[in-house]
DNA sequence: TAAAGCATGTAAGAGGTTACATGATTGG
DNA sequence: CCAATCATGTAACCTCTTACATGCTTTA
């Protein structure tokens, strides 16, 4: 997480680790803890992924390497299946930095988790109400019914994208269009 | 996280651990892996929070304790600022165990952190756009919407739960209600 | 000149994961 | 009887956090 986000950040332009913090819990992604931020950045740097450009004693301002090009390139592509939220968000940040056909396959991997996410949801819905004999308790039927309202508007979301990703790719469906 | 969750579906009745994590995945809260699972308990045990019923070489039954009670409880009512989401849902899902009042705290709570987050991302997205003079990529663009759709929803989700308990605890307030 | 904020870093540990090892039980 | 699945467990590791330490720079 920490890597991709670095590294797609530091695409945009050389940044000092202070700094990228501020991008990171600014663009609101998460407040990621210098005690994590520091030794990642080492360690890209050790990895020769990224580069130190100006280390005036006090700040250490960083540069993506060709290696780290590769690196982030590698990251952004490959989704892992029912991936977390916020891993997720900030590959949609970054999915500008791939190609087309790779977006769309990213999208159609997420649209597949989440249907199968709501599968998963509703069959859970109903064995814990045949276990309780339909006595679900207020909660846990409100939790429930707002998990599936929230991942048919991330479908939707997604089918939206997905849509206007095939349109910018086949420009050969854009037949008459008045 | 593990700890909430074991000791809420314990207090429903005792189970051994692959029942647990059968019952946590079901529901949909996570696919807690047994290298985390196993260890949980043992330490849970060792604490005194949970025992064994019925060790019987195969399956290690395990129950609930007066003291895995009061850690429960403790657990349930000491909300941390911005939870994560999945963090919550397992507390809604047991907050039939908090008493009202501590019911309503926990949901107030969660909608002061949801509206911060709201104004954040509001932010986020004004400095986004002040800093790439308006040339926001579409992806980033949509992201930071869907955002702001998700909290919004949620937030309406929290605020029905909110009234709801209301009115359920100062009957006061119904005064004629045909 | 003192406080606030900038900037980097280390050490310890929380809380999970994957991979591996082992054995009992059940179903075809 | 063999495969699948039930069931428990360990070891190594990953990623991130908190707490601490240090020193520089800006501003009131």
């Amino acid at each position: 997480l920490l890597e991709i986000a670095t590294l797609g950040l530091l695409k945009e332009g050389p940044l000092h680790g202070y700094e990228l913090r501020r991008r990171l819990s600014e663009f609101g992604f998460w407040r990621v803890s210098f005690g994590s931020l520091y030794p990642a950045l080492r360690k890209l740097n050790k990895a020769g992924h990224i580069e130190v450009i100006s280390g005036d004693g006090r700040r250490k301002v960083y540069a993506i390497t060709p290696s780290g090009e590769d690196r982030f390139q590698e990251l952004i592509a490959s989704m892992t299946e029912d991936e977390e939220e916020r891993i997720f968000s900030v590959r949609v940040a970054f999915l500008r930095y791939l190609e087309p056909e790779g977006r769309l396959a990213v999208l159609q991997s997420r649209r597949e988790a989440l249907v199968a996410r709501a599968a998963r949801s509703r069959a859970a819905m109903k064995t814990a109400m045949r276990r309780t004999k339909d006595r679900l308790d207020r909660y846990t039927l409100a939790l429930l019914e707002r998990n599936e309202r929230a991942v048919e508007a991330d479908i939707a979301w997604i089918d939206g994208l997905i849509a206007s990703e095939r349109t910018a790719l086949g420009q050969s469906t854009t037949i008459e269009k008045t």
